[in-house]
RNA sequence: GCAGAAAUGGUGGAAUGGUAGACACGAGGGACUUAAAAUCCCUUGGCCUUUAUCGGCUGUGUGGGUUCGAGUCCCACUUUCUGUACCA
């Protein structure tokens, strides 16, 4: 019997449906191990090819485990909220749950099909309220939450009240907003009102009003990961700054923490590296500049303390609040003209221009260190939001001050020797100091670095200032002005923001009339009728982003219908983390980041046991898509075949990948394709119209799609699974291109003919050759999937097969071995061939084959003999032998006379095993 | 600019410092067939030699280095991809 893809899959889905094969159960007499894809946002567009690529990875890899004995939780669930449905819900008025509810169950039977281990019954949707009733849940723990930095954890906020009752501020080191000096007097001395919004400087969910990135097209803000380049990651519209009162996270305050405990994990060092680089540490100093004639001093911060003796003037961002203080009768129309510009400035433009400009206030800064009165300027160059918003220009060692400095004419003065900074400035930090000595300091002749600590200690020992780290990463702001998103549980009375009771939760999301913003500006939420509480207490309007549910989502699968706890003690206790995570890197300053802040958060009020949610992370590569093109010719319907296209004037147009075949155009489907081509003529080679090619991104425009289900139907899933896996390394990014799938198909063919000789077959030893076969492939196969490495796995798996072949083998019991050693790549033949064994149960939990070592020794072994490193011919030695008696033999093969050529040789290398080098 | 990764046939890609190009696609040739599809067999980095075999030279982005021996390690450079950017 043929070889029947769809028979099979379909017997073994509706199996493995039927015996709950891959329902997992806490069991304390089994080794845990949870292996985890990211979860999809279910979009209208379905699943294409690339999207399975990491899920089939980590089935190979859960399924895998299983068979070693493990307890795998290897769960899948919908990371359902999210603004395509709620744009198309604007668009249509239909309901986004409606929408995402088709969504999702398209999504369903396009897994179902590929043959997933899913344990589908923990399946999770972060727009559930069951769901989502945890979500609101930790966002009541950080409202209700401080962070304390000599701690270094998160502690009730309860605690800190108290704090300020008894003692103030003094005394405590609570991560705040900004800096806050009071006693307890003053403290019990503020209304209920006031206590409530100074709180709000310390909570770990915060309302503040912070500088957003706002994008008037979608109506809502955006974290910063969701803007790149000055536009939405989604939709590409502009995005600008804007200050807004907004619910934030103080992620913050986990900024160290998220950066040492990289060192815990197992990640790419790509991966390590890019949030290394987003949560952006930087040691430093911050020292206060006294201004000439007023009664201020300029906080400023700097990691090149060595430099101070060239600052030559200071510069103000635009937003800081020094602006005003500083800037003189004289300079305040220009400043005022200038803050006007800037401001109608989007992001985009500033990026975009990246001009240097900026007006002087007319105040003076005083150089603590030489006394020199030097100018305060402002310029949109320096950021408000990061360091202290103020910083000491030097133009000489820093690009971006020279350049200043340059365009206003203010002094350069160099500061390390041998620096030429006639055309640029010198930003290496090495060299040795000159012009650098005062009246109190001298770092002449020091090397950069030394001088960076030596003017630290000074600055801290003068009381200047002091030494400070800072991090570039960014407060999470949390709030969107949507309605496809969690509602939060929070009422305003007297204006200030009170937590629902716990027993309110889950909070649900209210139908409105339209998903617009109303005709006042307030998002969606704020036509929903009686969203109010049942004192009549107004209920907040936004909800949370789309991080929010993707979080802690790894917690809930542990234990997914608990209506008591986000996850018990006992769940948690037994699945710990996830051992393996795998999903796409774009998420590294995004989720990855949310997600470890979060666990670290729970972390610190107990609910869960381990510090980092991710052990172990693989970043699968893209798959790209690859476009077919065909070349009409200019004011013609004549398309020319791709190799003769250069004796004409073409222009080339993307053609349907699904009617091309190796490059081949189907002609007659490309005249049904589209009414215009319906009578388009061609100009052959060979009889045969050839497309050109190029990769690009997979996506409809392109007509380069393909979809999962086309392969299933006409190759079946496991085929699809091998040939996914056989396209390369799973972390490469790399083009799909159909033409290969079918020497992946023929090797199952061959391997179902084998089966098909060898079920028949009594049982019986296998040969000597056979076992070396069979124990190469267990011994290959296992490492493999250790090191990830499947593309080498299904090449294994290929030679394996053709071995056999060719020693016209028809063992048993190298196909049952066969059998268990392909299940977790080709779960559907593997199933099949397990049944027609004689065994029971399924072929998830056979036993995963023990390699036997002693099945590879030889009894001679094959050496090749180089002469001065290049490869000449071959001896055979006896397995064993020693290193002269290897030696001797090669040197008495007849061949060798001819290399020697008479000589006698130096040196004689012989490494056992491998080779044999002689040096003449 | 900075950081990370990478560069191997027509293509996707293999190679614990030890026979470069596994495996597969494509291509070429052949077998079977009335024919096609399917299947099977052979060849397939380049160059040279030979009727053919045998054989030789060369070859992993570029230039150096370490080593008996380098695709692999070190230094410099070029290019590509990814991330990030007035972060002081």
């Amino acid at each position: 019997m043929d070889y029947n893809h769809k028979e099979i899959e379909k017997r073994w889905q509706e199996f493995w449906r039927e015996n709950e094969v891959y329902k997992t159960h806490e069991d304390k007499d089994r080794k845990k191990f949870y292996v985890l894809d990211m979860f999809p946002y279910p979009s209208g567009a379905g699943l294409h090819v690339g999207h399975p690529l990491g899920y089939i990875a980590s089935d190979i890899y859960s399924r895998f485990k299983r068979q070693q004995g493990f307890n795998v939780l290897h769960p899948m669930g919908y990371d359902a909220y999210g603004l395509p449905a709620e744009q198309y819900a604007i668009q249509t008025g239909q309901h986004p749950e409606k929408t995402t509810e088709e969504n999702i169950a398209r999504y369903r039977s396009q897994l179902d099909k590929i043959g997933f281990s899913f344990d589908w019954s923990r399946e999770v949707r972060t727009c559930d309220p069951k769901y989502y009733k945890w979500t609101q849940w930790a966002f009541m723990q950080m409202f209700n939450s401080y962070y304390d930095r000599d701690l270094k954890k998160a502690q009730p906020i309860s605690k800190l009240i108290k704090h300020f009752e008894e003692q103030g501020s003094v005394g405590i080191n609570p991560a705040c907003g900004k800096e806050l000096h009071f006693t307890a007097e003053e403290w019990n001395n503020l209304s209920e009102k006031e206590k409530r919004e100074r709180l709000m400087n310390y909570r770990i969910a915060y309302q503040g009003e912070t500088m957003v990135n706002w994008c008037p097209q979608l109506g809502t803000v955006l974290a910063n990961d969701e803007v790149s380049e000055g536009l939405s990651v989604r939709g590409g519209y502009p995005v600008e700054q804007k200050l807004m009162n907004q619910w934030c996270l103080r992620v913050s305050a986990y900024a160290p923490r998220l950066l040492d405990d990289l060192a815990k994990v197992e990640w790419s060092d790509s991966l390590k590296e890019t949030q290394r680089n987003w949560i952006g540490r930087s040691e430093g100093a911050e020292m206060r500049f006294p201004v000439a004639g007023k009664d201020v001093e300029l906080e400023i911060f700097t990691t090149r303390a060595d430099t101070i003796f060239g600052v030559t003037f200071m510069v103000l961002a635009p937003e800081s609040k020094y602006v005003e203080m500083l800037t003189t009768p004289e300079q305040s129309e220009a400043v005022k003209a200038y803050l006007e510009e800037v401001k109608h400035k989007t992001e985009r433009e500033r990026q975009i221009e990246k001009k240097v400009s900026g007006v002087f206030t007319g105040s003076y800064a005083v150089n603590p260190l030489t006394g020199k009165e030097i100018p305060i300027w402002v310029s949109d160059y320096v950021l408000a939001g990061y360091g202290t918003g103020a910083i000491m220009a030097v133009p000489a060692h820093d690009s971006r001050d020279y350049a200043f400095a340059r365009h206003f004419d203010l002094p350069i003065v160099p500061l390390i020797e041998g620096a030429d900074v006639s055309e640029e400035s010198f930003d290496a930090k090495e060299g040795k100091m000159i012009n650098s000595c005062g009246p109190k300091l001298d770092l002449n002749g020091l090397e950069v670095k030394d001088a960076i600590a030596k003017t630290k200690k000074f600055i801290e020992e003068e009381g200047l200032g002091k030494v400070k780290t800072n991090y570039r990463l960014r407060d999470a702001i949390f709030s969107r002005q949507r309605y496809w998103g969690e509602p939060f549980p929070v009422y305003y009375k007297d204006g200030v923001a009170y937590l629902m009771d716990e027993s309110a939760l889950p909070l649900l999301l209210p139908p409105v009339s339209s998903y617009l913003p109303t005709e006042d500006g307030q998002p969606p939420l704020g036509r929903a009728e009686n969203w109010v509480t049942p004192e009549g207490y107004p209920i907040e309007v936004c909800t949370m982003p789309g991080f929010a549910g993707s979080s802690a989502y790894y917690l809930r699968y542990m234990d997914p219908h608990n209506d008591k706890e986000l996850v018990s003690k006992e769940a948690d206790e037994y699945w710990r983390n996830v051992d393996l995570y795998v999903g796409g890197a774009e998420h590294a300053t995004g989720h990855l980041i949310y997600s470890r802040f979060w666990n670290k958060f729970l972390y610190d009020l107990g609910i869960v046991c381990e510090e980092e949610p991710f052990k172990k992370l693989v970043n699968q590569g893209m798959i790209q898509g690859r476009t077919n093109f065909v070349y009409r010719i200019k004011n013609t319907n004549t398309f020319v075949s791709h190799g003769l296209r250069k004796e004409y004037d073409t222009t080339p147009i993307r053609v349907d990948v699904n009617i091309v075949s190796n490059d081949i155009l189907d002609t007659e489907a490309f005249r049904k394709w589209r009414p215009d081509y319906a009578d388009a003529e061609f100009i052959l080679e060979d009889g045969k119209y050839v497309c050109g090619y190029a990769v690009e991104k997979m996506s409809k425009s392109m007509f380069n799609v393909v979809n999962p289900d086309d392969i299933v139907e006409k190759y079946g899933a496991d085929t699809l699974r091998l040939y996914e896996m056989f396209l390369g390394p799973v972390e490469q990014s790399k083009p799909w291109d159909t033409n290969g799938i079918d020497g992946v198909n023929r090797f199952l063919k061959k391997l179902w003919g084998l089966f098909e000789k060898a079920e028949k077959e009594p049982a019986k030893e296998m040969t000597k050759e056979e076992r070396k076969a069979v124990h190469k492939l267990i011994k290959k196969i296992t490492e493999d999937i250790e090191n990830f490495s499947f593309n080498t796995s299904v090449a294994a798996f290929m030679i394996a097969v053709n071995e056999l072949t060719s020693l016209k083998s028809t063992n048993r019991e190298a196909m049952e071995v066969i059998t268990r050693l392909i299940a977790p790549f080709a779960p559907h033949i593997a199933e099949e061939f397990w049944h027609r064994l004689g065994e029971t149960g399924s072929v998830a939990d056979a036993a995963w084959p023990v390699y036997d070592p002693k099945a590879l020794v030889e009894d001679t072994v094959k050496y090749p003999v180089s002469f001065n490193g290049k490869t000449r011919f071959f001896i055979e030695a006896p397995s064993g032998a020693p290193k002269d008696e290897v030696e001797k033999l090669a040197l008495a093969d007849a061949a060798a006379e001819k290399w020697l050529a008479g000589k006698t040789p130096k040196k004689v290398i012989v490494v056992p095993g491998k080779i044999v080098n002689v040096v003449i």
